[in-house]
DNA sequence: GCCAACGTTGGC
DNA sequence: GCCAACGTTGGC
């Protein structure tokens, strides 16, 4: 089979509940609690090998911590089904989850947060749900040339693989 | 803490 | 099927 080209993504966390420390830490983490139906689109079209900016939202600053990449490709989110959970949801069915999740895994973490400031900044980034008005999607793809950019702007360079 | 913007819910 | 009300997200 012809290997496909990775994909780029971008996955918002507040850093308060779980930043990129937190994923560096633990190594890997099952990307749960996702309740939005655009973004479970997003994770059920990622592939293994696929990389993530991982943005912090809701911090001091707000933007970009780091880059994951995707060692679990979509696969049913439990907590949708564990009624203690505050993401359980009692009208999904077991039958055909509604809810789904990946694995992450961290790739190389940005000296600096690039912050939402300096993103908005990038004229690649013009049009992203990152930086338009309003948009809270919190998974969602970055073109190539976003990534570079962003990359390129945090100073560092990921090794070919 | 405020508030704009959005998605979801539920009455009709 | 419409749409108002509500809850949530997330920047500031």
């Amino acid at each position: 089979m012809m290997a496909t080209v990775p994909a780029h993504w971008l996955l918002k966390s507040e850093p308060d509940v779980f930043g990129y420390a937190d994923l560096v830490r633990v190594g890997t983490e099952p990307w749960n609690g996702v309740r939005n139906y655009l973004a479970r689109n997003h994770l059920r079209a990622m592939k293994v090998g696929d990389r993530a900016l991982f943005y912090h939202s809701n911090a001091k600053p707000t933007g970009i911590a780091g880059v994951a990449k995707i060692v679990r490709a979509a696969y049913t989110d439990d907590l949708q089904f564990d009624s203690e959970s505050v993401y359980h949801d009692s009208r999904s069915d077991p039958q055909e989850p509604r809810w789904s999740m990946v694995d992450v895994a961290p790739l190389l973490a940005f000296p600096e947060v690039l912050t939402l400031a300096q993103v908005r900044e990038l004229p690649e980034w013009e049009s992203s749900p990152l930086t338009q008005k309003g948009t809270r999607l919190s998974v969602f793809p970055v073109t190539p040339l976003q990534f570079r950019a962003a990359l390129k702007a945090a100073g560092v360079k990921l090794a070919r693989k």
